[in-house]
DNA sequence: TTATCATATAGACAGTTATCTATATGAAGG
DNA sequence: CCTTCATATAGATAACTGTCTATATGATAA
């Protein structure tokens, strides 16, 4: 993954709609019309947000007869997690440095 | 931190160029000049950037001088990263289910 | 085949974002 | 006090986002 990628996931998760579709899966799979049951909004506006969540690779969709079943996809959280919490490689000279 | 907390911080990081910044800043205190001789942007587009990351908590600033030192809050980043791995306690009941 | 149900897409639109140039602010040095 | 330098703010603007209603698609049931 690389700055764009990173960018797109933590852009998906930039929405307090999502975040809180995010919550919801992390619990376990999910079909959209339990999702819709605690949001506050229309059906079309939920799958556009699922569209953000799935385009980023954050979730994955499984289709059963006209039912859609959502969950989180658990190596992207790792490398996610990963990402914040590593030490960057990126070495800087100093520069308008007092000392 | 709550929903909209989470969100805000997710929003600071969905922009190539300020996640690119806060992996700069993961390896250490910068200098805003030093940030701005890796970017390819002007400076008040970096003191945007720089704006919205500490908006959210994610860095802090230290002034010295006419000098801006950034460097990245490590609480926050341990509660971005445990949100995104935890289990979430939403319960939900069963829907739209076949068995 | 026709109706129904779950989900996706299209189109519209107000609000937000990322960027720039120009200018202001505020510290340090002469 | 005036100049210079680092950073911030203001204002403009094109592009993007999140939301809606209306409609299409595609699966299942009658």
């Amino acid at each position: 993954m690389n700055y764009i990628d990173f960018a797109l996931c933590y852009k998906a998760l930039g929405d307090e709609t999502r975040v809180k579709i995010f919550d919801m899966l992390k619990s376990g799979e999910k079909c959209a019309c339990k999702l819709l049951d605690e949001l506050n909004c229309s059906q079309p506006t939920l799958s556009y947000h699922m569209k953000m969540l799935s385009d980023c690779s954050l979730i994955t969709t499984r289709k059963e007869g006209k039912w859609c079943y959502y969950s989180v996809d658990i190596n992207i959280l790792k490398e996610l997690s990963k990402f914040i919490l590593s030490t960057s490689n990126t070495k800087m000279e100093k520069c308008c440095e007092k000392d």
